[in-house]
DNA sequence: GTCTTAACTGAACAAGCGTTCAGATCAAGC
DNA sequence: GCTTGATCTGAACGCTTGTTCAGTTAAGAC
């Protein structure tokens, strides 16, 4: 096990990864060569081969990647208060979580139909788990009288939609603050499930 | 002119659009190759280009063709009635129009990366167009006091992504009827913008 | 029946693709 | 200072890409 210390993989793997991700969400999966992405590293194609089996295997692990951190910081975030602070809590935590991190969203969201039947029900579980933790709140909110959500289901597509339709035209350097962003979202979201107290 | 009868060049055509959108819908712009559309309409590669100058052509043709479609289905629409009853037409109109042209939608929100810059500020014009229609009913039922919308372009956005978010999900095998989904989006839309009269 | 020409074929082009691998490189371990 | 082995190069592999074009086909015009 020479050159532990000294050594680039620790380094260059992490590269890969980063620049694969820019590349795949600038001009799409299929759009970008091996050649690109290890000239973006500073190294040949065939170094590439060293820290992933194949560029299929590149896509998945960073949409697999994307979704364990997404639920990860979610969970993090998700533990106390009641349920309009809890869905409060999920519109700005998705915006917030989304703006910073336009490439892994974009990605997410377009080449999902790159992946093999396995690695896309894998991503497919993942995001469904999260969207589930959504319609969980609406639902609780709905029996608990607090919401008036006939149909948590399409309610939760509704919602999931719109926040991540942030992404699309955001840019810091424009009118709104985050902060601003969310309050908008935040009050729409509220009057979308008739919750009272417009605070 | 010869075969002006007989011909095939005005079956072709609009065969090779056809073949070419749902292909592109399904595997991406960058995935699918010349070979692969000409196979599906029955021809040769070589073929194809007696109908369009080259591949990047063929998409932005078929990306400003939906975009005319749309324009024009809207404006058909858009006549009489007053702020309210515009919006509900708005609403109704969108789900529907999208939940029909599945493959033109997928490609208008998926492969604008695909085109050229002088193609993508065409394109991008077009889609403002249609957006700045719906901010103008938002702005005119702000004004005319008959909706709460303090910020009309962020209501837009919010709109047109929690709109065209059905599109992910519906399947018209499943549990709703489109007019039923109409309802539900255009409740949800109704309580958003506060307007009165939850009918 | 001949001419004309739109429509298409089939082969070719240079370029690029994902992936493999023998060999060079060089820091760490001893 | 020699050995080890992780890391990377550079060339090669078979294959596909978008596009071109000389030549074939066949239907309408006369």
């Amino acid at each position: 096990m020479a050159r532990t210390q000294g050594s680039h993989s620790d380094i260059t793997g992490p590269r890969i990864r980063e620049a694969a991700l820019r590349l795949f969400a600038r001009h799409g999966f299929a759009a970008v060569s091996m050649r690109q992405i290890a000239s973006e590293v500073g190294v040949q194609a065939g170094a590439l081969y060293n820290y992933i089996p194949d560029k299929q295997a590149l896509l998945a692990s960073l949409l697999r990647g994307h979704m364990d951190d997404l639920l990860a910081a979610w969970q993090a975030e998700a533990t106390t208060g009641d349920t309009t602070e809890k869905l409060e809590r999920f519109v700005r935590f998705h915006i917030r979580y989304n703006l910073e991190r336009p490439d892994a969203i974009f990605i997410s969201y377009m080449e999902l139909r790159n992946l093999t039947p396995e690695n896309f029900a894998q991503i497919e579980a993942l995001r469904k788990t999260y969207e589930s933790t959504l319609e969980g709140i609406l639902r609780d909110g709905h029996e608990a009288g607090r919401f008036d959500v006939p149909d948590p289901a399409v309610t939760t597509y509704a919602l999931i939609a719109m926040l991540t339709g942030v992404n699309t035209w955001y840019r810091s350097a424009g009118r709104l603050t985050v902060d601003e962003v969310c309050d908008i979202y935040w009050t729409m979201t509220r009057r979308m499930i008739a919750a009272s107290s417009e605070a």
